[in-house]
DNA sequence: TCTTGCCTTGACGTGCGCGTCAAGGTTTAG
DNA sequence: CTAAACCTTGACGCGCACGTCAAGGCAAGA
């Protein structure tokens, strides 16, 4: 299938699937006219793509979970350096969750009344 | 004081002022060289900016606070619309709360075995 | 006088994941 | 033959809070 099937099967757009190609994501073969065609498993491979998004993760992140696909593994996160991204963004999670925490005792503080104390320390705030 | 010394006194950059100025949080008095002329009462307001800053809000969300102090009062959310900046905020920061509860466990069910049922929706994920 | 260290405005760069033209080539339907 | 609907690459735009030059003016010490 050529580029806007497969973004309209994937409910995503071709700007988004070159982009993916840009980024080292995707591959295409390309017809004589040199228009790309894609299977089947390209498809797959942007399904994951979307799922890993839909979690936080980045494009750069989602590159090992590709890898492992592509190397002919059924799910994308079997594989060590997959799994190392999730323990990764699940310590990212925690924090943020942590950070939040605070965040929101603060602002229930302060609409309680008018107590100028407690500023949460002005750490990162990384919430993806 | 110049805008050296208050960037130095407030723990900030002269670039970052200069940029508060442009968005209408600061003003300041020019004196007869045209070099930017500050006072105690800025340096107030600065605090605030950041303090609120670090709580996650934008820059846009700290000028109703900056006016409140402005308007001679105190602390700069005793004013409705400080207020209701907060609450506004502690929405965001309890729906963020929820995605991330949901991320969080999704990714531990990953890490504990390979179960692709339950991909989480892709919501928004604006955790600020 | 010259250097040093302030200050001024203006404009472009950053990260991220694309959206949105622009300017053209290809294929198919009428 | 022509218009519509695909496709191609390339380049700029966006949001946000500044960072980082660039090019110059001003003030004070050696």
């Amino acid at each position: 299938m050529r580029i806007g099937e497969l973004a309209k099967r994937a409910g995503t757009t071709t700007r988004a699937l070159r982009f993916y190609e840009s980024q080292g994501l995707l591959e295409a073969q390309r017809t004589s006219n040199g228009y790309r065609e894609y299977g089947e498993h390209d498809l797959r491979l942007v399904r994951e793509i979307q799922s890993l998004q839909a979690v936080g993760l980045s494009l750069e992140d989602t590159k090992p979970f590709v890898a492992c696909l592509r190397a002919g593994h059924e799910s994308g996160d079997s594989c060590p350096d997959s799994r190392e991204v999730y323990r990764r963004k699940l310590a990212e999670v925690d924090a943020c969750l942590e950070r939040l925490q605070t965040v929101r005792e603060f602002l229930l503080a302060r609409l309680a009344f008018q107590d100028p104390c407690l500023v949460p320390e002005p750490k990162e705030f990384l919430c993806s």
